[in-house]
DNA sequence: AAAATCAAAATTGCATACCGCATCCAGATG
DNA sequence: CATCTGGATGCGGTATGCAATTTTGATTTT
C-alpha cells in the first residue's frame, strides 16, 4: 500500500454523525474519519466493549435508527466487522455477533503467541531509549494498579502495554493482525478475568520481560513476551471451560 | 482502546484496519457461495492473478457494467477485498488495485515467516501419514517440473503445497490469516520470478524440510521452513528494487 | 395434543435515485 | 505568460424502494 498516511486526515469535513445511542463513548475524537470508519469503529467498540454480547443480534433497520444511518453504509460496516471476525454474517439471515467460540479463542492465541516472539524480537531490537522510558513508566504503574487491586484499570493499561510493544516492531501488517487478533480476544478475556494467582503471576512475568528488554537480550524478550502470551491463553482457556 | 490508537501522540503511518482472520474457510463447501462472495472471489482472483495492474482505477459504475450488478454489492465487495489489502479505498476517490509497495511487501514476508515457523511446528506433530504421502506426491511432482523448467506450474504447485502445508497445522485462524498474506505477496512474485540459481536454491530447501518432516522432526522442520520463506522474501524482495 | 402446513409479516439482498465532494477546464487577473 | 478562480462534470456516499427469502404463528391434520 502506497505511502497513504492516516486515512482522510484532510479538509474533508462530514457530517456531525449523530452517534445518538451510548453517550457514554462519546469522548473520543472520532473526527476526521469517514462516516464509514467512525460507523465501523462504533460498533467494533460496542462489541468489544461487550455492550452487545455474543450471539446477540444485530437487526439491520434497527441499527439503522440507532446510529442516524442509513442501511447500505451499515451493511459496508458489517462486511469489514465480518471479515475481522466480529460478527456472523449469513445470507438471508440477520447478522449476530460472533459468539466467544473456545476453540476458535485457543486459534487465535496460538497465533497471537507466533506474532508475540516476532514482534517482541524487533521491538527489542528498535526501541529507542525514549521507548522503553514510557514502557517503564507504563509499567510502573501496571504494578501499582495490580497493588491496589484495580482490575479494570489494570486490564486496560495491560493492553495498552502490549499494543505499545507491537507497535515498536515497526511493522504496520504485523501490528495490524495482532490488533484484530486481541480484539476478538478481548471479550473473551473480560468476561473470564484473572483470578489472583494468575494475575500475580502475570505481574511477575511482566517484571521479567521487561528485566530482558531493559538488558537489551532480544531473544529473551521475545521468549518471555510470547510464554507470558501462551500462559496468558492458557489462562483465559481454562476459564472458558 | 482500539479506536484510541489513532490518538495523538504516534505520529507513525500505521493504516488503519485491514486483513480479515473469520474462520469459516473449511467448513463452509463452496457449493452455494452468494453472490457477494462469488464477487469477492472474481474481483480478488482478477488481481492476483495480475489481470487488474497494481494502481489500476476501479471505478464502481464500470465494474457494474462488467460483473452485470449493480454498485451496491459491488461496494460491499471492495469492503472486504480493501480489509485484505487488495485495493485501496480513500474517501470520494475512485478506488484502486493496491500498488505493491516493497516495504509492506517486506513486512508481510517478516509476518509470514512467523507464522510458518508456528504452522510448520504444528504441521509436523499432527500430520498423518496420509497427509505425508499427500505431500510426497506434490514434492515429487514440484521437482519434475523445476527439471522440465515448467516455471507457472512449478509456481502453482509450489503455492499449493505451503498453502497443504499451513492447513495441516489446524488453525483456521491461521490458515486465513496467511492465505490472504500470501495472495497479497502472490502478485510481487508472479512479477519477480526466481532467477535459476534462486529457483534450484529452493527446490533444495524443499528437499531438506521434506526430509525433516519425514525424520518428525517437528522443530527443524518448522525451522526449515520458515528459512525458506525468509529465504523466498529476500529473493522477491531484491527483484522488486 | 403434537406435528405438519401454509399464509402473513418481517428482514435481508439488490437496484436505483439523489446529493455532495473532487477534479478539470475556461476565462479572468496579475 | 503564468496563476488564480469559478462553474461544469464525473464519481463516490447515502438513502430509499422493491424483490427474494426466512421467520412467525395460526390453522389444520393425524
Amino acid at each position: 500500500m502506497s505511502a497513504s498516511a492516516p486515512r482522510t486526515r484532510l479538509k474533508t469535513r462530514f457530517k456531525p454523525a449523530r452517534l445518538k445511542l451510548s453517550s457514554d463513548h462519546s469522548k473520543r475524537p472520532l473526527d476526521r474519519m469517514s462516516l464509514h470508519d467512525q460507523l465501523v469503529a462504533k460498533v467494533r467498540e460496542m462489541i468489544v466493549d461487550g455492550e452487545l454480547a455474543a450471539g446477540a443480534p444485530l437487526p439491520e433497520r434497527m441499527l439503522c435508527e440507532t446510529f442516524g444511518v442509513s442501511r447500505t453504509p451499515l451493511r459496508e460496516a458489517f462486511k469489514i466487522l465480518a471479515a475481522e471476525g466480529l460478527i456472523e454474517l449469513r445470507p438471508h439471515r440477520t447478522p449476530v455477533v460472533a459468539p466467544i467460540d473456545r476453540a476458535e479463542i485457543a486459534e487465535i492465541f496460538d497465533v497471537m503467541v507466533a506474532l508475540d516472539r516476532s514482534a517482541g524480537f524487533q521491538a527489542a531490537n528498535r526501541a529507542s531509549a525514549d521507548d522503553i522510558t514510557r514502557l517503564d513508566a507504563m509499567h510502573a504503574e501496571l504494578v501499582e494498579l495490580h497493588r491496589a487491586a484495580q482490575r479494570a484499570t489494570y486490564f486496560r493499561l495491560n493492553q495498552q502495554i502490549h499494543s505499545e510493544i507491537t507497535r515498536l516492531a515497526g511493522n504496520s501488517v504485523l501490528f495490524n493482525i495482532w490488533s484484530i487478533l486481541q480484539r476478538s480476544v478481548f471479550r473473551a478475556r473480560a468476561v473470564a478475568n484473572y483470578d489472583a494467582r494468575r494475575w500475580s503471576e502475570s505481574v511477575a512475568e511482566h517484571e521479567a520481560f521487561m528485566a530482558l528488554l531493559h538488558a537489551g537480550d532480544a531473544e529473551g524478550f521475545a521468549d518471555a513476551l510470547s510464554l507470558h502470551t501462551r500462559k496468558t491463553g492458557d489462562s483465559v482457556l481454562l476459564m472458558l471451560d
